[in-house]
DNA sequence: TGTTAGCACTTGGGCATGTTGAGTGCTAAC
DNA sequence: GTTAGCACTCAACATGCCCAAGTGCTAACA
């Protein structure tokens, strides 16, 4: 049996099984797509594709469907990435214009690829540890509560309320700022647990402790902004594009607003060569997202931050990584300037 | 009949519906409940209540269920707010402890309140109109780009980024900082309309564009922060406690993604006097919420922001009301000092 | 007047049974 | 290597039946 008509059934399969949700029999397959060979040739494929582990069939009587292994060929060897067509590239012209505030630019970003896809789109906050400080500020709220900023040169502000131990007055921040300032301004933010000490122990003693505790709270806005952080949108799909269907949103949804699981999700994703890697089924590390393929890829500057979309394994993988690709791609050219 | 007794079974009713969630019919609720009377006594109360429209019968041979009707009289003139177990009010002491952040708090808040009630919680953010600038900061990015931060004596703080028309440098932005600040600080957030202008004009001719962009800058901030914005948390829960139960998901993440939807929703919910309001059903103005409801209620100075859960209209209103006031009243003491 | 027992009636759900059609694997011929 | 043909399997659907739960009503009762 020649190989490129196995590969041929097996993109028939995915194909069809993605836009009817149903088992696909061999004569349908020979039907819709001009195989140029009898249902019973087919048969014998598919039974060879099933003895690869490629497809299954949910019962004995029924069409196959593709398993995880199945996808994986397909997008690995089979897809290829179709363009975008021109209504999807002048939605994401026009989507992503307007102020460019980060926090606008990513929750827009994301919006946006969430209808592009229907799927849920989630988006990683870009990495600020190679950031360097550019700015901090006191203000004094009560007599013994501060609070502090940090800005980052990337554009990113972070803010906390720090507790003093004694009543703080307006000069004494304001001293406190020059110092801290003079010391860290245009430092690594993952630096600062080295420096920030020095510039306490340098106060005058009446100060000192006031400057701890001031250092301490940089140090936790630090921290938090390596501390990762995403935004999403789209969930109403999962919803959507599962009615009749058995994908149990409940485990995909617990993940989705575990963070923390879908952030170390984007993060362990490997740069695929292609531009986007895609992570299928049981493939995903996580057990209640055993039914759901994630596709991601990496923006920004080194492509450190990930933006991709969770959603059903059977889902059209070829405009979904378009989709992703392209906005990825303006996501990096708006932030690039 | 007496009336007492009516409502003692509409109450064993709603109870026993929302315990096993299928229809419960007379014989079932004399033996479950002592109501000292037999079940055809009880069906002909039933047969009264239906009447009423507080409750109906799915089909012919089946029990009845509460109407939206039926719950809002068990909301109203039946259920009492149970106090919270030890265990409850032991997980908010101790969940609602640490760094005193704004942000922080509401998101522990809200992850807390989704997980006391099983049903997704939304908290709003504090109202900003009255409060007053503290501190604003330019940031020079690059020599067109400026960081716009705004810091309001509530704690909160505001940034964006203003594009210049021509360069700028840092002596600018100093000297521009000192004179936006002498005018506007301590100024309410809804006031500075009337203020930013003046201040513009006062300054060098040299300087007036850029001041016209920064003082647009500050204005779309202070509109953002009394732009309303919101927290939740639990969407999971949706999933779980609809599992074999058709109240279809969809619409509800729909609403709760519409964040104008569900802060639209918030402040139009009238104060009770009992501390907590509810809404259920089709009383809801939005249509996807037709099978659920909002129980909220307010917190802060004015209870003027809202905090509450959504979920589906048969659920534990005694309990949720308990949990959605008690949440309130120490989110409400937290932020108060 | 309110309560109760008894009874005829309705009906959804469960079950056993039969039928249909899509789909398969296999074999023999091309 | 491909195909036609055929026997076989099985989910989905339909049909009929029975049962249990539940109702409304009536007549008797306190």
């Amino acid at each position: 049996m020649s190989e490129p008509r196995k590969l041929e059934v097996l993109r028939a399969i995915v194909e069809d099984y993605v836009h009817s949700r149903e088992p696909v029999g061999s004569k349908a397959l020979v039907e819709r797509h001009h195989l140029g060979v009898s249902s019973a040739t087919i048969r014998n494929d598919m039974a060879l594709l099933e003895e690869e582990g490629l497809i299954v069939a949910p019962h004995t009587s029924a069409g196959r469907i593709p398993t995880d292994k199945g996808y994986r060929l397909f997008v690995d060897r089979i897809s290829e990435v179709k363009p975008l067509s021109a209504a999807e590239r002048r939605a994401i012209h026009s989507l992503l214009e307007g102020p460019d505030d980060v926090e606008d630019i990513l929750e827009r970003t994301v919006r946006l690829l969430s209808q592009l896809t229907n799927q849920v789109a989630v988006v990683q906050y870009p990495h600020l540890s190679r950031a360097r400080v550019r700015h901090i500020e006191f203000v004094l709220l009560t007599p013994r509560q501060v609070l502090v900023v940090l800005i980052a040169d990337s554009g990113k502000v972070e803010q906390g309320v720090v507790h003093a131990a004694a009543d703080a007055t307006d000069d004494d921040l304001t001293a406190l700022r020059a110092r801290f300032l003079g010391s860290i301004a245009g430092s690594q933010l993952d630096l600062m647990p080295q420096v920030l000490p020095s510039v306490v122990a340098l106060c005058q003693p009446a100060l000192r402790n006031l400057a701890g505790a001031l250092a301490h709270g940089l140090q936790r806005l630090a921290d938090r902004s390596r501390d990762e952080r995403m935004v999403m949108a789209g969930t109403a799909n999962l919803a959507r594009s599962n009615v009749d269907f058995p994908l149990s949103i409940g485990p995909v949804l617990e993940a989705l607003e575990e963070q923390v699981v879908m952030l170390r999700l984007l993060s362990d994703m490997a740069e695929d060569p292609r531009g986007v890697t895609v992570s299928i089924g049981r493939e995903n590390p996580y057990d209640g997202l055993s039914e759901a393929s994630v596709v991601a890829t990496g923006y920004g500057p080194g492509s450190s931050a990930k933006i991709g979309i969770l959603g059903p394994t059977r889902m059209d993988y070829p405009n979904t990584m378009a989709a992703v690709r392209a906005v990825a791609r303006y996501l990096s050219r708006i932030l690039g300037d």
